[in-house]
DNA sequence: CACAAAGATGAACGATGTTCAATATAAAAA
DNA sequence: TTTTTATATTGAACATCGTTCATCTTTGTG
């Protein structure tokens, strides 16, 4: 039984994981505390750090696990053989639900930053792929003449551009609109974007 | 003179705010520190808070100032006479380029939230307003049939497509692309948007 | 069972935002 | 001017946070 104890941490990492995901459900990123998380995994504070370095470390992995399940929602959405204007409507509207239904795991996603000259590391960032690449799909065929890395960087833009609409919305920020307004100008900006020629 | 304290209270207040716009300019909002801010103003730590209710209310006033100066650089940048399309471009870039000169102070107006259940205070949220209008003025040519909620909506979600590219970039989230590109990318999307009929 | 190695623990540390009794200063009164 | 009152300024003290590490427990082995 020499494997008793790489299983004991993993399911300590995996607890940790969970608590942290249900606290910044329950009361946003801001409010994560070491204690809290520790006490909900039934650990001691000092096993989060036999685990992860830091607290980033663990924030880390609870957006992982969100952009996995944003993932399965976004693909869950559409379907292949539809035309574009279709596709980017399907993957806006999801992308909306999935914002609204996880507010707070979704706002973790943006809201966190790494400390002052850490830049994210290079396996989190590659998680981000899937949704250039659910947009730069249909994009393609409406760009024939463009290159991969300009497709992905248009695709980028377009997902930016509707992230924008929904992020300066549920920030609170300006003047707040309904969900109902919301959903009609994120449809509008993704037909908009759908039929553009640039 | 009995308008003595009164004014050293203010000038405390205008101080603060100074070494707090630097504060950030240089080190951004997450490195701010209230000791930080009170010795560089040249007052104790406890001075911060007979100004100020916390850390919150002179953000506030930070962000407050660099809007103003957003405006004016936004104000400098557009012609009224000339058609939606130059409008929109010279809008955008110069929000690009505001935000690449000021990044930190920018980035605070985005960053910074609010404690648990408090929100941002109304003479805040007003003064958002002016860029919804600079958008809505032009864009309310080609919308002959809406009405100003829906034209200011509009121009709401027009912002924040273009913001949302800007701010995906700035945060060094997903794959980095270069200022030309992002300069490409803004003016490509401007246009798309200028020319856009919903 | 005894012993070594690795893991888990939580008190302690330094840093932070905020408060408030004590002090210093300004305004008013004598 | 001198005294008295009201206000403003101060910074030590407090509560809370992320993080560390000496100590204790548990696990694996001969």
């Amino acid at each position: 039984m020499a494997a008793k104890r790489q299983t004991k941490k993993e399911d300590l990492k995996a607890r940790l994981i969970v608590a942290g995901t249900e606290l910044i459900r329950e009361q946003g990123l801001k409010n994560l505390r070491a204690r809290d998380i520790a006490e909900r995994a039934g650990s001691a504070l000092g096993g989060l750090y036999t685990v992860f370095d830091d607290l980033d470390g663990l924030i880390l992995h609870v957006n992982s696990g969100t952009l996995k399940r944003l993932e399965t929602a976004l693909n869950a959405a559409i379907s292949p053989s539809t035309n574009i204007e279709e596709t980017f409507l399907s993957l806006s509207l999801a992308y909306l639900r999935f914002a609204l239904a996880e507010r707070n795991l979704w706002s973790a996603l943006f809201e966190h930053r790494m400390p002052e000259g850490v830049s994210v590391p290079e396996w989190h960032l590659a998680e981000h792929a899937f949704l250039i690449g659910l947009i730069a799909t249909p994009l393609s065929r409406q760009m024939p003449d463009a290159s991969c890395d300009e497709v992905a960087i248009r695709a980028r833009t377009f997902f930016a551009a509707i992230h924008g609409v929904l992020s300066l919305s549920l920030e609170g920020r300006f003047i707040g609109i309904t969900t109902e307004a919301l959903e009609h100008e994120i449809t509008v900006l993704a037909g908009i974007l759908a039929r553009s020629r640039s």
